[in-house]
DNA sequence: ACAAAACTGAGAATCGTTCTCAAATTTATT
DNA sequence: AATAAATTTGAGAACGATTCTCAGTTTTGT
């Protein structure tokens, strides 16, 4: 006895796996919610938001003074570092070995311990790349 | 006829100089420097500090929703990562030809280009790893 | 000096986020 | 199905960081 199961929270959960590739804040979320009709209080919306990314559900990135959430696999997602796009907004992941073999290299040469669940590497995808090759 | 010098950019900076091993938040700027004497206005201080970041001089981080601003070294820091303790909140400065490596290495597996002024890697330095394990 | 351009700062306004608390919902127990 | 206890919800108030406004000041070029 410890969590109940809500409707909010099937809500908003469904939502951010429609939208994982781009990242939302919660104004996002609760104006799309409310244009479908299924409106969820945007204190229920923060609360959740919260517990998801203190659970390492869900990713938070500061973009123009304001927090953006997106999607991540969970306890998948902890053990590789991610590459977010900043044309795109997608975020990628990285594999697994690679990722051990980067921390491992920078922890050799500069005793740093990187942390994969706190780093994120931004830059330009290969298809943004493309895109703007050809235009 | 663009930019004039004044007495508070020149203090600010020498502030952001003498603190650039944590990072301060626009209310611990302008609180120090009341302390000192030679206050400046909130809105001066925030509008400096946005135009220093925006002229790669200053790095931001999201810390407890708000942001933590610290120096870097201009120009000369556009050109390698840094690695961010989460810690002492020091910021280390990854080598060079080390940085070129690694991102040239994830462009190879990924095709992903990481931009080394927006990309910091956070993590644990070796002087605190040390005191954890001492404690 | 003088004027034009840029900068400053006090306070108001804005806006994202958190808090409060009564009402609604969910779960466990009969 | 009815009831009670625990948890969750949401409207609105409160909060706090950041931005805006604008009159007054400072800097620079002439």
């Amino acid at each position: 006895m410890a969590e109940y199961k809500t409707r909010q929270k099937e809500i908003l959960l469904s939502y951010l796996s429609e939208t994982s590739e781009s990242p939302q804040s919660v104004d996002d979320i609760v104006r799309a919610l409310q244009a479908k009709g299924e409106s969820l209080g945007k204190s229920t919306v923060y609360r959740l938001v919260k517990k998801l990314c203190d659970e390492g559900e869900l990713k938070c990135f500061a973009e123009d003074k304001r927090f953006l959430y997106q999607l991540v696999n969970g306890e998948a997602c902890h053990h590789h570092l991610h590459l977010k796009c900043t044309t795109c907004g997608r975020l990628l992941h990285m594999d697994h070995e690679q990722s051990e073999r980067l921390i491992e290299n920078i922890y050799g040469e500069n005793g740093f311990a990187v942390s994969e669940e706190d780093t994120t590497l931004f830059g330009c995808c290969g298809d943004c790349a493309k895109k703007k090759r050809g235009a």
